[in-house]
DNA sequence: ATGTCGGTGTCTCACCGA
C-alpha cells in the first residue's frame, strides 16, 4: 500500500489468496467504492468484481472467468458469472452515469481477435456461446473501446507462455474497456503496451489503456 | 496433444489453474 501512496496513487483492491483480485488506482482523488461482489449470487466467493464512482465516471473492474474445461462445471461458473454480469451491466446502463467496464473478459470476441482462431475453436474463451454472451452484452449499448480506434488492425492482450508465442505474436485480444454510451464521445485513444510483454518476469497479458477527453 | 509459468501444500518437489 505504502508502495502505491508513494508512486501516487489511491487504491481499492478485492483480492484473495491464489488467483482471483480486482484494484482500481487513481491519480486524482481516492475512488469511491460501490460495491465488491456482483449481484446475483451470494455463494460466489471468488474476488473477481470491483466498482468504484472516479470523477463522475462508474468504472467497473472484472475478472471473468476462464471456463476451462468446458464443458464442465468451471464453464458453467463462467457462463452463470457472465449471465449476472450482463444484467448488471444493463442495469448499470439504465442509470444513466457514464460507465467504464474494463478488465480480463477471457473472450475472444471475433476471429480476427486470435492468431490462429482455429486453435481456439473448442477453449471457453472463445466457444460459440462465450462469443455471444459477449455481443449479447456488447448490443445493450457498450463501445468495444480498442475496436472503436483500431476497426481493422489486429490487437493482441495476451500472449501465453507456452510455445513462444508472444515471439511469434501467437497472441488473443481478451482484455477489454467497454464503454457506455456517454463515453464514446470522449474517447480520444486506446492502444495496448506490448513492450511490457517482453519484459522479464512479466505476465502473460499486457497494459490495455485508454484516453477518454474531460467533459 | 503440446507447452510455461506462479502459487500452494503434500513444502526445496508435485500438483494445479491459467
Amino acid at each position: 500500500m505504502k508502495a502505491i501512496e508513494d508512486a501516487g496513487y489511491h487504491a481499492l483492491w478485492h483480492g484473495q489468496k491464489s488467483w482471483n483480485g480486482v484494484a482500481i488506482l487513481t491519480r486524482l482523488e481516492q475512488p469511491v467504492e460501490i460495491r465488491r461482489i456482483l449481484p446475483g449470487d451470494p455463494e460466489d466467493e471468488q474476488s473477481r468484481y470491483l466498482e468504484a464512482s472516479i470523477n463522475g465516471i462508474v468504472v467497473g473492474c472484472l475478472y471473468l472467468p476462464n471456463g476451462n474445461p468446458a464443458p464442465g462445471p468451471k464453464f458453467d461458473y463462467k457462463m452463470g458469472w457472465f449471465e449476472r454480469f450482463t444484467k448488471h451491466a444493463s442495469q448499470l446502463l439504465e442509470s444513466g452515469t457514464p460507465v467504464v467496464l474494463t478488465g480480463d473478459y477471457n473472450v475472444i470476441p471475433t476471429e480476427r481477435d486470435a492468431y490462429k482462431p482455429e486453435n481456439w475453436v473448442k477453449d471457453a474463451l472463445f466457444l460459440p456461446e462465450v462469443r455471444s454472451a459477449f455481443q449479447t452484452l456488447v448490443a445493450q449499448g457498450w463501445t468495444d473501446a480498442i475496436r472503436r480506434i483500431y476497426p481493422h488492425e489486429t490487437i493482441y492482450t495476451f500472449w501465453d507462455f507456452f510455445r513462444n508465442s508472444f515471439d511469434r505474436d501467437a497472441g488473443i485480444r481478451i482484455d477489454h474497456f467497454l464503454l457506455s454510451q456517454h463515453l464514446t464521445g470522449r474517447l480520444k485513444a486506446a492502444g495496448v503496451d506490448r513492450d511490457v510483454r517482453g519484459w522479464e518476469k512479466t505476465s502473460d497479458h499486457a497494459p490495455v489503456w485508454i484516453e477518454l477527453a474531460d467533459k
